[in-house]
RNA sequence: GUGGCUAUGGUGAAGCGGUUAACACAUACGACUGUGACUCGUACAUACGAGGGUUCAAAUCCCUCUAGCCACCCCA
């Protein structure tokens, strides 16, 4: 192999490029009905972007961006994630003087320098949306159900939602320092990687899959059981809601962010069907974010969903399009005669196709049926002395007669398609 | 960054030191003389990821490299 793609980035081919338009167009049918509109952001942005929202310490920026330093000395990076940027573009362009309450969605590749596997590739894309301006419960409720109708339309049953919060500023040091209390205790029987969250991340003990970390961290404190007031108040009225729409959800006090931007609600649609990513779609509160960035104190919500990870949920669903009708030929002027009418119908908005090389009538044929076309003629002498052929429905060999000009075809499939 | 596994044609794969690299699918053309799906025939890897080495002889043994996959870390 003379020249290969990069490792982690892969081409999409035909079939499966038509089950990712399938996705998509769900998302953008489901996002708008919601009242959110597309934005499109660079796929690029200056490097203290990210170092400022997703924080410093955090693996993505710490080990996984790309990164480097253009030609003008500014340090760039290929965006990790979507959030960022969007939010970015809100700030730079004020969008909050218009109306804090922003709906935003985005679909694009993101970059993350990482070993591929399963699911997981350097050059990902993801689906994501982003709510501003609403502090109220409500707009955690509405995200998450938009969410969840997007798996019911897009046809899955599997992925389920799970929520948790992971408190504010004003109450997260306390429960960190409670965690932290609870771990010393048992930092013998923590494998290498918790005794080092310990001191970076206690939270992260808590989903650690080593058996021994998890029967440590059984009987740990839950964030729940330490949120404030506010806090509080808030998860409830979110699950309040989530019950009201009849959403389906689960608790999870375990699950933690990998972005350092989140507040509050935080949430993932997860399966069991994708090895060890189970994460299909992620998201969260990020109530100190915009400000954080230099824009207005507004509280938002949003997610992520990761494309290629909804596309192998769907498996090998076939989305791909068939021809509406094969011409066969049978001689040189005939071939004339098919072309136009195959000209006439494709500008009438019928899928059509015909032969190009003027192969055996058996080989036409033949490819007719492997293109799946719903109809085939054949137009020989006979048909033109006629001036009709007999149209085959490919499926039960049924046929119909039907005068050879545009019109007549157009309006004989019009029907026969309905 | 760490670990495990695997690398044979368009695809799935046989082959485990010895003349022409099974078989299947896919593809092309044809038998069925102007009509597909079934059946049948013919064609289709000077070539076994790359580079070295061992041997009279290697796709088959050894080494190095590269790539892919899966897992860890982390994450969508």
């Amino acid at each position: 192999m003379a020249l290969t793609a990069v490792k982690g980035f892969n081409d999409i081919l035909p079939d499966e490029a038509a089950r990712w338009r399938h996705i998509e167009q769900t998302a953008r049918r489901v996002f708008e009905q919601y009242g959110f509109g597309e934005i499109r952001v660079p796929v690029m942005e200056k490097t203290e972007l990210f170092c400022r929202s997703i924080g410093d310490a955090t693996d993505i920026v710490e080990k996984e961006m790309y990164t480097f330093v253009d030609k003008g000395e500014n340090s760039v990076t290929l965006r990790p994630e979507g959030t960022a940027g969007v939010m970015r573009a809100f700030i730079e362009h004020k969008l909050y003087a218009q109306d804090p309450v922003a709906r935003l969605y985005y679909m694009g590749p993101m970059f993350r320098y990482e070993r591929p596997q399963k699911g997981r590739y350097r050059q990902f894309h993801q689906i994501g949306a982003e709510l501003t301006g609403v502090t109220d419960p409500l707009a955690d409720a509405q995200v998450l159900t938009m969410l969840t109708l997007f798996f019911r339309e897009i046809g899955l049953q599997e992925p389920t939602l799970q929520i948790n919060s992971l408190g504010c500023p004003d109450c997260r040091p306390a429960y960190r320092a409670a965690l932290r209390v609870y771990l010393e205790e048992r930092l013998g029987l923590l494998c290498e990687d918790c005794k080092r969250r310990y001191d970076t991340n206690p939270l992260r003990a808590l989903d650690c899959k080593v058996p021994g970390c998890a029967e440590a961290t059984s009987a740990a404190p839950s964030v729940l059981e330490h949120l404030c007031t506010g806090c509080d108040e808030h998860f409830g009225l979110v699950r309040h809601y989530l019950e009201l729409s009849g959403t389906d959800y689960r608790i999870n006090s375990r699950m933690v962010r990998g972005l350092d931007y989140y507040t509050r609600t935080t949430f993932e649609m997860v399966t069991g069907l994708l090895g060890s990513q189970s994460a299909v779609a992620a998201g969260g509160r990020y109530d100190g974010l915009i400000s954080q960035l230099g824009g207005p104190a507004l509280p938002g919500i949003g997610f992520a969903m990761g494309v290629e990870r909804v596309a192998l949920l769907l498996g090998s669903q076939d989305f791909s399009t068939t021809p509406d009708l094969f011409i066969a030929t049978m001689g040189q002027g005939e071939r004339e005669l098919a072309f136009t009418l195959m000209d006439g119908l494709l500008k009438g908005g019928f899928r059509v196709e015909m032969d190009y090389e003027g192969k055996s009538l058996k080989s036409q044929m033949r490819r007719a049926d492997k293109l799946k076309a719903n109809y085939s003629v054949v137009i020989g002498g006979n048909e033109v002395a006629a001036g009709s052929a007999s149209f085959k429905r490919m499926a039960d060999g049924s046929t119909t007669g039907v005068p050879l000009t545009v019109s007549a075809i157009q309006t004989f499939l019009s029907g026969a398609l309905r």
